[in-house]
DNA sequence: AATTATACGCGCAATTTCGTGCAATGTCAA
DNA sequence: TTGACATTGCACGAAATTGCGCGTATAATT
């Protein structure tokens, strides 16, 4: 294996995995360590990727691959995926959209309920396939490669046929100025649109993600009626939500 | 041998493995090493090749990238998947529904290739997130869980709006007497409406699907334009579908 | 905070590959 | 035949690549 085809696997398997290890890469390879720390230096002054200690990091986060997120701290995820999962009632139609943590509450789904489902999500239309009782309905338009979601016109226009009881909010940026807001402009139509079409509206919030705010605004904090997170997060950080009547679920 | 000739299959050579080395070549072709190296110095002065220490890489990291996934994982290559994505052409739209074959025939596209792909099916489209240039669009609707794709009055009423170069069909049944047909109600209306938005369809025929029917009809055998199957089948079983003039490509 | 285990960077030496100059050979046309 | 030109192989110094040792820096653990 020449030396520049070796280090264009290294990105290519960083871009599939969101992450290299050196040691692992040695040993894949065949080679030493000193090696591969030398493409990892090369790479990175060339600023093709983020050396970090025991590997390397793709530039910008955002290129990581939607699949490895998806392995990342999947305990934390899976309390509040629970948390949510139950409240999901009986015969509802319920909107969920992307993101990992909703693929997750999805999974926990009890196998007993029977509800809607309609997504924008093909990767949880998918994981939802095998639950024997729901009904899964997909919204069309373009794939958001980023976070695998659709969005655009034809997505908005599809939801306007839809009355929820429950709308899912996966993952955005929760501020108590600024509200709530994401990273993609047509994500941000979209999520809206799903807050306009829906009874209650139930935030999943990692704590890394309260208090802070995206580039686009999806709506005030005062259309959430839930915010599920984890139980390690203090009182003070939570007041601002709490006071808006909004309901605080730690998991 | 000729030099011209010589270059030639250097880049033939690279073309097919991703990679050539000046070492191997030079002892393949029985010429010393300076030989080869004059060789990959001027088709890299003339813009064919990327030259590397040990050798050379394609001008487009992407063929490379291509080539040694393939020899990863080489039980998933099927034979019928890669001479399907080959019909793809630059910068067509092209539909394709579900079906796990057709799944295959996604993955296999070309990362150089800039195209438009409309699906009804979430996992191809989740399949084709990492494709560095394909436009993918989700058709919206009802998810039909035994074959995971979207069916119902929703994903026929997106398909007015597109008009397709080429519709990769998936897998159905073939009979000279009843012609294309398949195991569902709404997927043989949705087969049928994306047959007469393209302008050429191509059936992805696996020997245990030729001549035999299934209870919904999709449409007659003419509204082909290409078949593709294995090489394996004999003449005679083919004999009824190339007189109707379509293509049988034989993968 | 101290300790232990990894990971890191640097220098060195062995090996491989590269580039260039030069001579030998082959091709073609006058 | 002769001369111009292209192609090829060889020699040799330069450059690149790689693995190892060693002292240091960083992360994890106690």
């Amino acid at each position: 294996m020449l030396t520049a085809e070796r280090r264009q696997f290294i990105l290519t398997v960083l871009h599939r995995d969101g992450t290299v290890v050196a040691k692992k890469l040695s040993e894949e390879l065949n080679l030493s360590e000193d090696t591969i720390r030398r493409d990892l230096r090369d790479l990175a002054a060339e600023g093709l990727l983020q050396r970090v200690h025991g590997g390397a990091l793709p530039i910008s986060p955002a290129v990581a691959n939607f699949a490895s997120r998806q392995n990342q701290e999947p305990g934390a995820k899976s309390a509040i995926a629970r948390a949510a999962a139950s409240m999901v009632r009986e015969g509802q139609v319920v909107l969920f959209d992307g993101g990992t943590t909703n693929i997750e509450v999805a999974r926990n789904l009890s196998q007993d309920l029977h509800a809607t489902v309609i997504t924008n999500s093909p990767p949880l239309a998918v994981a939802l396939a095998d639950h024997p009782h729901i009904e899964v309905i997909m919204l069309g338009g373009h794939l958001f490669k980023h976070s695998l979601v659709t969005v655009g016109v034809a997505t908005l226009d599809a939801l306007q046929m839809v009355r929820a009881d429950l709308y899912m909010l996966g993952i955005c940026s929760l501020h108590p100025k600024v509200g709530i807001s994401t990273v993609d402009l047509d994500e941000a139509y979209l999520k809206r649109a799903m807050i306009a079409c829906s009874a209650e509206v139930v935030a999943l919030a990692s704590p890394e993600k309260i208090n802070t705010a995206a580039p686009y605004i999806v709506g005030p904090l005062s259309e959430l009626t839930d915010i599920i997170t984890e139980h390690g997060i203090s009182d003070e950080m939570l007041e601002p939500y709490r006071s808006l009547g909004i309901t605080i679920t730690r998991a």
